[in-house]
DNA sequence: CTTAGGG
DNA sequence: CCCTAAG
């Protein structure tokens, strides 16, 4: 509770006071505070389904402090007045509160390293009035404050120093509120396992600064475990920060339109390596890992191994699918970065099996045409928001109400795309198989541009090389291939006993009718005539089929 | 573009 | 499923 009140006294006292500072705030960590935001409020509730407007409101104020322009703050103050919860958290007077207030009313303050700090990035400096408060801050090798910018000095991120402004401006009276602050903020940590690098990295800050200034120990910060600081983030994912595109902006797959929507140069579309500064908001979205505990798995056969690797293609999926609806340059840098999180989390994953991980990273390279039918699906960036920045440990209510909200905006394949597939696989359905089977029996073998016209023209998937492709797995899984050395065979035919017997036993009437690889035209004025002798291998539904077939061309 | 076949 | 060669 404290926690969300203090980010946004913070956001307010920042956009009143320092209305300049919005040019080098980082955009990462502004949204991280939204996150932060969000999550103390979360920790408000005692039903999490319950939340509903309120939930959708905390959002809004999120998506309206990443839409505002960095310079401007009156859109800030705007979005601020207007949320409830945090006009609420405006009017609820509590202790710290009152320190929080007392603090903004202190004339700005900073250190020589800060203005340094400022003047750095061309921006103008803003006067420095020393308050009697602050003055043994002055002290830069003593202070506290200086002490925590050294050890911060790793960090070349200028989230950092940005950051550093806001507690130095009110860490005396503040820390009593920082360290409310921290210890949350580990919790979540630990929940998220470690992935929410840039999060971890600031709750770094968080805690190291409280733990240095912190003197006075206020009596409720006992109830919390501090000795549990949170993960120092790997030094590949502050790499990653510091620069995320040139390391992976390559092997980032590409983000074209749907080939169903007609784009078929998307090889020449590929992007090369752009050097663009990300807006580093979405550097935060994406790396979360997002859960999806009651997702309805259809025909998944894969089990929880691979877990991790399909949430994290799901949030990838997410991402891009709410990018589409931004403007398409914007999408194009954001999809870049998309990748690059995409990439690293993936490679984090020691859990994934190895020949997947092989799959997924051959997957994630290339451009697959395929999933770019995703990317033409569009969600409302709402829904993004929320999922990708709701505290993990979903509730299965919470889960559901996702689920079901972003059903209102999935297409069916997209959303059959989340939960049954992994990567460009889909599975075949019984149902897909028999469509199949029955366009085979009605134009034969080789005419799969026109069973697929004609059976799976519903589908967008299942291009006639998939039909192809999947009748050849089905003469293999029914064992006709023959030819081969029968036993081999026969193992391999183990592999897939799910498949009906039915629908084995028709491929298999199908097979000795059309023989896969060629010379069936002969074959069915063949038939034709010989029937009487034929009809003794198959049913005579078949032989109907067949006839139907004949008679039909 | 469609088909066939290999990976 | 993907890619490519061949018609």
């Amino acid at each position: 509770m404290g926690m969300s009140q203090w980010i946004v006294s913070c956001v307010l006292m920042i956009s009143r006071r320092m209305p300049w500072r919005w040019k080098r705030f980082p955009a990462i960590l502004v949204l991280d505070s939204m996150r932060e935001v969000e999550v103390g409020y979360f920790r408000m509730q005692n039903d999490f389904c319950s939340m509903g407007e309120e939930y959708l409101l905390g959002v809004e104020f999120a998506e309206s402090i990443t839409n505002l322009d960095y310079g401007s703050s009156e859109g800030l103050q705007t979005s601020v007045s207007d949320s409830p919860v945090l006009a609420s958290a405006a009017v609820t007077d509590t202790p710290w509160k009152a320190d929080l207030f007392r603090a903004m009313e202190v004339p700005e303050c900073q250190n020589h390293q800060l203005n340094a700090d400022s003047s750095r990035f061309g921006e103008i400096s803003d006067p420095c009035h020393k308050s009697e408060t602050f003055v043994e801050e002055e002290e830069p090798s003593k202070s506290p404050t200086s002490c925590a910018l050294q050890d911060m000095g790793k960090f070349h991120d200028i989230s950092s120093c940005s950051f550093q402004d806001i507690l130095d401006e009110n860490d005396t009276s503040l820390s009593p509120s920082v360290d409310m602050l921290h210890s949350p903020k580990n919790e979540k940590s630990s929940e998220f396992g470690g992935l929410t690098g840039q999060t971890g990295e600031i709750k770094r800050f968080l805690g190291r600064d409280a733990l240095v200034t912190t003197s006075a120990p206020a009596s409720h910060t006992n109830t919390f475990p501090t000795p549990k600081r949170s993960r120092k983030p790997t030094q590949r994912y502050i790499d990653e920060l510091a620069d995320p595109l040139s390391r992976h902006s390559k092997k980032r797959r590409e983000v074209s339109s749907s080939k169903s929507l007609g784009v078929k140069d998307h090889k020449k579309c590929r992007l090369g390596p752009r050097a663009i500064r990300l807006p580093a908001e979405e550097s935060s979205v994406k790396a979360i890992q997002v859960p999806f505990g009651s997702l309805v798995q259809n025909e998944c056969p894969e089990s929880c191994a691979y877990d991790m690797v399909r949430s994290s293609d799901r949030g990838n999926l997410m991402t891009k699918s709410k990018d589409s609806r931004i403007s398409s340059e914007n999408q194009k840098k954001k999809d870049v970065f998309a990748g690059a999180i995409h990439l690293k989390k993936r490679d984090d994953s020691v859990s994934a099996a190895t020949q997947k991980k092989r799959d997924d990273n051959v997957a994630a390279v290339h451009l697959k045409k395929r999933e770019d039918n995703v990317t033409a699906v569009h969600i409302k960036k709402r829904d993004d928001n929320i999922t990708a920045v709701s505290p993990k440990k979903p509730d299965d209510c919470d889960a559901t109400v996702r689920q079901k909200k972003r059903d209102d905006y999935l297409t069916a394949e997209s959303s059959e795309e989340v939960n049954g597939r992994r990567k460009h696989h889909r599975l075949w359905t019984i149902a897909e198989v028999k469509k199949l089977i029955d366009g085979v029996a009605e134009y034969g073998v080789g005419r799969w541009s026109r069973i697929k016209k004609l059976f799976f023209s519903a589908s967008a998937h299942r291009t006639s090389v998939d039909l192809k492709d999947k009748w050849r797995n089905l003469l293999k899984a029914s064992g006709i291939q023959s030819q081969g050395s029968r036993q081999g065979e026969k193992k391999r035919n183990m592999a897939w006993r799910p498949l009906p017997k039915s629908i084995l036993r028709r491929v298999c009437e199908l097979a000795t009718i059309y023989p896969y690889p060629k010379g069936r035209k002969t074959k069915i004025a063949h038939i034709h005539h010989d029937s009487p002798d034929r009809s003794t291998d198959i049913t005579l539904g078949d032989y109907r089929r067949i006839l139907r077939s004949i008679n039909g061309n």
